[in-house]
RNA sequence: GGUGUCGUGGCCGAGUGGCUAGGCUCAGCUCUGCAAAAGCUGCUACAGCGGUUCGAAUCCGCUCGACACCUCCA
């Protein structure tokens, strides 16, 4: 279904600054690049959120029927510890510490890396590319940086001038800074260099005899310089000029500032039309910081087996509390939040179960078509979640005043409340409903039922000391009964 | 030091020149055998100080404060 012909989307470009409206090079389809992760170490919750900001992007592009081609990159070589020319590939660093392969680095965090977005579940991105994988294209890509004047090999290893490019173009286009500041403001780094000017970025390494990640090419055996393989990959897979491209805030500059300037210089063209940054994610108000301490990882807040945590939390909560702030926000990461989020989370699988079994009217008091627009009307700006769950929420009302029989809606709109809710909540939040995916619910509920139906016989003879003992017990085990008009209903807690 | 982002009610978090999201918490009411759930109602905020405007939390300036980037980082 092509809905997009129906919704303006409107997104903000790092590029411009301000919200822009979305036109795709092609009508119909749309080319997106995200920055995936270097697999040197096992994912945060951090990185997490950056993703899941995407998957929510793409997961709203496909439901408005754009062909979306997401290329998220897996960075497996060439990105160093630091600018200084002693300075060691992580993997490769990663690799000597624990004296093992680093392709075994690369694999063990690769597969980490996945299981940790299936279990968030994510939708998988249509091309996963691996820097190595393309280290062809990469050496391609050099030599027309070298033929065009903007690179120098010195020592076999190639850097792109930087002082050169920014003669006639514009190196700071993205990140609103100015190769003057960034002279006055370079730090010295330790160790010599063969660079002509710090700003210089390397794209090619000469590997030392030691290094065990290298490869053959005109200028050494070496490994390519971290800034290169998105350009590679992304020009491969979406052309030289592409729709969105996508990544953390601190990846802005130097990185994706070093995209642009590679592109032009080979290419001669800016590869991007709208660039998107997703935010930080904070612990406790601080950041997240490998060095202190103040990180936790995926599944230690999964388990509870963590320090920041008064409990364990689910995948599709933690999801939800990442929805309920804008992408571009920092957003803290905390118990209390978590908590609140949780207690949302279960207030709108509630209503959803609820939902199933209303009872369609002849008439509908809730005009339901403006309120479906408004919830097109939050994606379509921005991609604000935020707006959407609050949207949501105002469904939830809708629900409980149907089964309260304070409004009504006609069955042709309880379909499309039902869809919508289902489509917005499902397939563009991507958030599971625990309760359905438990194996065994139906026997569950069964058993639970005949408890139901004994404590309604119990009540009916004013037995209440019997009646109140099934529903502290069952709440005791994590069942909550709850009394309506239309007879008791139950939910996991 | 430079660049940028931001300071919103008890907490979290949207929004943005007039119609003042949402969640959580709290209080009251309805319902109920009692609870819970649900519904209804209340708590009316935008760091401070100036300025622009008929009107600003929203624009401009200054002050204070927070954060990020400038070195690898999602």
């Amino acid at each position: 279904m092509q809905r997009f012909n129906d919704q303006i989307i409107k997104i903000y470009n790092t590029l411009s600054g301000k919200k822009e409206i979305f036109k795709p090079i092609n009508k119909g389809y749309i080319g997106m690049y995200v920055c995936g992760p270097t697999v040197y170490s096992n994912v945060h919750l951090g990185n997490v959120r950056t993703f899941m900001s995407f998957d929510i992007v793409f997961r709203y592009l496909k439901h408005l029927g754009f062909k979306v081609r997401y290329v998220r990159n897996i960075t497996d070589a060439g990105h160093l510890e630091n600018d200084a020319d002693s300075g060691e590939d992580k993997i490769t660093k990663k690799a000597r510490l624990e004296q093992i392969e680093p392709m075994e680095v690369v694999q063990r965090y690769t597969v980490d890396f996945h299981n940790v977005l299936n279990t968030f579940n994510f939708l998988p991105p249509s091309i996963e590319p691996t820097a190595t994988g393309h280290i062809i294209e990469q050496i391609e890509l050099i030599s027309k940086i070298i033929e065009n004047g903007f690179a120098y090999v010195i020592n076999g290893s190639v850097y792109f001038n930087v002082h050169k490019y920014n003669e006639t173009k514009d190196y700071g286009i993205l990140s609103k800074r100015k190769l003057e500041d960034l002279i006055h403001n370079t730090r010295e780094l330790d160790g010599q260099s063969d660079k002509k000017n710090p700003q210089d970025f390397a794209l090619w390494k000469k590997a030392e005899p030691q290094h065990i990640m290298r490869w053959p090419s005109p200028w050494s055996d070496g490994f390519p310089g971290w800034h290169l393989e998105c350009t590679a990959m992304s020009t491969k897979y979406l052309g030289e000029k592409f729709d969105i491209h996508g990544g953390g805030m601190d990846l802005k500059f130097p990185h994706h500032e070093c995209e642009i300037a590679q592109n032009e210089a080979a290419i001669g063209v800016n590869p991007v039309n709208y660039w998107m940054h997703a935010n930080m994610l904070e612990l406790n108000g601080q950041r997240m910081s490998k060095s202190t301490g103040n990180t936790v990882n995926p599944d230690e807040l999964l388990s509870g087996n963590n320090t920041f945590f008064s409990k364990a939390f689910s995948p599709s909560i933690i999801r939800f509390f990442i929805a309920q702030a804008q992408y571009r926000s920092v957003l803290d990461l905390t118990d209390a939040g978590l908590l609140a989020s949780e207690k949302g989370f279960n207030r709108l699988m509630d209503a959803i179960k609820t939902m199933e079994n209303l009872k369609a009217s002849t008439k509908s008091s809730i005009d339901i078509l403006s309120w479906q627009q408004s919830c097109y009307n939050a994606m379509n700006d921005d991609f604000n979640s935020p707006i959407l769950i609050a949207q949501l929420f105002e469904a939830v009302k809708y629900i409980n005043q149907i089964k309260e029989e304070t409004e009504t809606l006609s069955s042709e709109d309880l379909e499309i409340l039902k869809n919508t809710v289902n489509n917005f909540v499902f397939d563009i939040l991507g958030l599971e409903n625990n309760a359905k995916t438990n194996t065994g619910t139906d026997k569950l509920s069964g058993a639970v039922d005949v408890l139901i139906r004994l404590r309604q016989d119990a009540r009916a003879n004013k037995d209440f000391t019997m009646s109140d003992k099934i529903r502290d017990e069952l709440s005791d085990v994590g069942i909550q009964l709850k009394d309506g008009k239309e007879g008791t209903t139950f939910s996991l807690s």
